[in-house]
DNA sequence: TGCACAATCCCCAAAAAAGGGGATATACGA
DNA sequence: TCGTATATCCCCTTTTTTGGGGATTGTGCA
């Protein structure tokens, strides 16, 4: 039995969401919200399985409401519903901590499937969708791709970005605590910083 | 006129796919590689659209070929190719850059349109790939989560991330040094670390 | 041959960070 | 009301980092 949440603020959507779903087998949901305030204030309580969150509300949106509950429902999946497939606001909805959407028009059976499919741990998404989703991370230009520094540099760096100490590093590549201090100068010189925490920013992209 | 490249070891794989590509309309094998070494050598000189690399090649493998080549060849779009739907390497394939997978049995007309749908700026996959990569990009924005920290304490330590020094801190938070170096003290301590970077990589989750 | 560059080391000094000890005010709950 | 937690500030000290000036060796390239 999967126990679902609706926040919706249009009456008809959300009266018809609570009837497909409480009518459906496995299926059973506890609440139907119509504004995300409501919903952050009492999720936390019915901790449902599944909550199928509209992105457009009046007040807090559901992009902000997600954010807001995530990290107290660590195990409930959010699914955002929306009118028009709109990338940019998706692509933040998933960030926000949701696991998956679905237009306003799909299909009843395809609505439960997509609940079905987020409770199991999938996350149904255009290939679209999935494009930005990893392109985002693999944004994360690692250090050797850098050209404009060294190869001892970059081990540098590393052990810099690592938290250890001067002599930490010094004694794992088996050289002088000076040649140390000499590259990490060179580094920052190079890179256009003055400490360890803006060099770490700058060489692996913020 | 989409130009591809196969990278692929068994002989009857890699000449079937030349000839489905090849046979087909807009679409163009301009060579096919047995070994990651030769295309890691020559790719960079075709710089073809769309790569099909195979994941287990002797030698070098997929991903790490992927992993050395996307850094040099920015605009081609890596396909990985595998015979089973092995979350973990598709996974890692992802990471190091290929944007879209494709198993072995797939149909030829599917592997063509795949082609095409990364091309285009797609990235096809399936749901539970979807979720790992969602996941993955989803743990960064931690700072907040944590319930060890108090609010104070989780700006200072942003503050800290960014590189921040303490009297420029203590100047953004209108606050004097002595307490940013109190809070700061007392962030170390519930972390157990001893410098800002430990701290940082601690609750930013290596 | 000579020059640039990478990697190694040294000295001196100042700035910043980290560790230790305190203090005060405020708010919140047992 | 008392204790605890949070946020604010102050002192002293040591360690670490950063910035400036060097130097030497080897390698590779013009």
């Amino acid at each position: 039995m999967i126990t679902v949440v609706i926040v919706e603020d249009v009456k008809e959507i959300r009266e018809g969401l609570q009837l497909l779903i409480d009518g459906s087998e496995g299926f059973s949901c506890k609440q139907a919200f119509s504004t995300a305030e409501e919903a952050i204030e009492k999720l936390p309580v019915i901790y449902p399985d599944v909550v199928l969150m509209d992105i457009n509300l009046p007040g807090i949106n559901g992009i902000e409401a997600v954010r807001k509950l995530k990290s107290r429902c660590k195990k409930t999946q959010f699914i955002m519903s929306t009118v028009y497939e709109d990338d940019e606001s998706i692509f933040e909805s998933l960030k926000a901590g949701a696991s998956g959407y679905l237009l306003k028009k799909t299909a009843p059976v395809k609505i439960l499937d997509s609940i079905s499919e987020v409770y199991n741990g999938g996350s149904p998404m255009s290939s679209q969708i999935a494009r930005k989703v990893i392109a985002s991370f693999q944004q994360k230009n690692s250090i050797d791709d850098s050209e404009l520094l060294t190869l001892r540099e970059k081990e540098i760096l590393k052990s810099l970005a690592k938290g250890l100490r001067y002599k930490e590093i010094a004694a794992e590549l088996n050289i002088g605590l000076e040649t140390v201090r000499t590259h990490t100068r060179n580094i920052y010189e190079k890179l256009q910083v003055q400490s360890r925490t803006e060099a770490i920013n700058k060489i692996m992209g913020q």
